[in-house]
DNA sequence: GCGTAAGCGGATGCGAGGCATCCGCTTATT
DNA sequence: AATAAGCGGATGCCTCGCATCCGCTTACGC
């Protein structure tokens, strides 16, 4: 098999040598497993050692950290997408909002380096590919409630911040109790039904547009 | 007013002299503010800086930030305490624990360093003394839940990673949201109510000795 | 007042750690 | 075989936090 032609993303002018390209995919690979478990705090250093080549080979290939951030976020993105895709698919709203933040959170907490990923590289497309999960979310949010299976005041946008509280459990709990995130995933989850004994949330949620800068801020 | 002759916390040899035992008030009470607003991250020298004295008098006092933070322990522990104790007079159980619950979370929000400082320092009289809380906590959970005012399955352990998932939120929405933490606050305490539709808690809860070294982790 | 020990300030040195480059050697490609 | 592309990783630069050190100041006891 010949290589694609696809040095880069696009397109772009020479194709790279077959060892160069094999390197790029490799150090994509790596660096998405190094991010996953040390979250982008991991260098550019790191993620050349632990695929077992030279730093040198990475920054050709990747200017900066940015660089690379950039081409890990698609295939970080469809793994969500695909969540949502399959959770819209479920056959209630309920159902469908559960089971995405749950994988949601699940992801993230396999994935320490996720939101970090997902909430740089502010380009169109990938404001659009944003866009898009979020009226995703919004759909199945919008559907539980019309069954009257989720409290009225929740909106799609609360779900980025569930995660970000989920995760911040799975973080430090990582070592000590792996899975302990489940059982406040299922307590929030719990938070959403609607019925007697809710109280009214007291202020308004986020708006999507502050979304952006508020997922960037690193949880120090 | 003279000196009280109580020159560090115990009446060890030589009092200081009067402007130095207001310097070392006046670094715990600066130091104490720093924290509160970045956490632990911040240096001495930061505390120094804005305490408006040399980097020198803060380190004469405090050999390194541990000592500093030893020392501030106590009365980051009483603001909890308090709480706690005004919280555990609720008329029902319920009540005291959506109180406690809110307030620490309040507390935390206003107070990046809250957590970080009182997992430290884990000497014999702080642990009688977190023990001590622990108690009061779990006296108001018992109570809510012989009440049928909140689910059977939590624990009072569980407390202090829900103030965890809100002091997430609270710090990466700070300057967008300051308030936001209290819509996810509602969300958990909602979370807690028993009744039709709540799905059994999956996973264990940590055990009580697990608290530490887990609210010790920095969540980055 | 005055002598002196105690305190003060903050420039400074040290070390850790991250980022990115550079250049002599290797290898794919034609 | 010639050559351009790629490779490796030691290296230098820089930032940042910690803590010390020493010449000057000040409180305190007599």
């Amino acid at each position: 098999m010949v290589a694609t032609g696809e040095a880069t993303d696009d397109g772009s002018a020479r194709p790279l040598r077959a060892d160069a390209e094999r390197n790029r995919r490799h150090i994509l690979d790596v660096a998405a497993e190094v991010f996953a478990e040390r979250g982008l705090a991991a260098t550019l250093n790191d993620v050349a050692h632990r695929a077992g080549i030279g730093v040198g080979t990475v920054y050709r290939r990747f200017p900066d950290k940015d660089a690379l951030v950039e081409a890990l976020w698609e295939r970080k993105f469809v793994v969500l997408l695909e969540v949502a895709e399959h959770a819209a698919a479920s056959p209630t709203g309920a159902d469908a909002v559960r089971s995405f933040v749950c994988a949601a959170a699940e992801a993230r907490a396999r994935d320490r380096g996720l939101v970090e990923v997902l909430a740089r590289a502010p380009s169109d497309r990938t404001a659009r590919q944003r866009a898009r999960l979020h009226a995703m979310v919004d759909e199945m949010v919008v559907r539980a409630q019309r069954e009257g299976a989720i409290r009225p005041d929740v909106v799609a946008a609360d779900v980025p911040l569930l995660v970000v509280m989920v995760a911040a459990v799975a973080d430090c709990a990582r070592d000590v109790a792996p899975d302990l995130w489940r059982r406040y995933t299922e307590l929030l989850l719990d938070g959403l039904r609607p019925g007697p004994g809710t109280t009214e949330l007291s202020g308004p949620p986020l708006e999507p547009g502050e979304l952006g800068s508020v997922l960037q801020r690193r949880p120090a």
